[in-house]
DNA sequence: GTGGTATATGACTATTCAATCATTTAGTGG
DNA sequence: CCACTAAATGATTGAATAGTCATATACCAC
């Protein structure tokens, strides 16, 4: 019986860093290949291979070779659907937050 | 400017690991105290409440007194839609791992 | 074949993280 | 005051993580 949570786990934890989100993000207009995007989001190209081929692993992108180069794409929609949640997330606790200080 | 992915990132470092996953699942039907929560997910108290402690900070969950108890509860809803986005989100891969074993 | 480009990987470092045990703090009731 | 219960925290350990640099691998064109 595969615990379930370590699967959510694993999957939440390929989202859970602030370069691999910045990847996603690049991603939402269509697939890129690994010399796009690390110049793109302004790391080394090992360091952003190993973001990919780890996202890839655990489900979040699809990988597809075009002769020398691959192309990463975001793999499901739900994806891009959980940062939304999470960013609505975020800005009602900001909120919280502003209504706290303009309160004290 | 506050970096937005690494607000998303913290976020989602709050949801991605199995004993922080345990504690939302027994959330789910309403706040529960430190003592409930810990003897029911078989963790530690103290680490129990390093997690408790950490997903109050980053905004998953609320956190009330009461007396000598204290009580915790999900914070916003978006959490547990989260969870099952993620969820849906491991099942589509897991039939996708099915359909290529099959076809192989 | 050579040379060049794209991607992946090995080795390493510094940091972060989860967990444990012992202790402390905070609240309750006698 | 003391004894007791609930929760948090300091100190530590081992494992995982993100990043870098150098190197290897894979593919293409000549």
């Amino acid at each position: 019986m595969a615990d379930i949570n370590q699967l959510r786990a694993e999957l939440l934890k390929g989202l859970a860093q602030p370069t691999r989100l910045k990847i996603i993000e690049l991603l939402r207009d269509g697939e890129k290949c690994v010399c796009e995007i690390f110049p793109a989001i302004n790391e080394e190209q090992s360091n952003t291979s190993r973001h990919l081929n780890m996202m890839q692993t655990s489900g979040i992108l699809s990988r597809r070779k075009d002769g020398l180069k691959i192309y990463y794409a975001i793999k499901h929609p739900q994806v891009l659907e959980v940062i939304t949640l999470v960013t609505a997330l975020i800005q009602q606790e900001t909120e919280g937050r502003h209504r706290l200080l303009a309160a004290a």
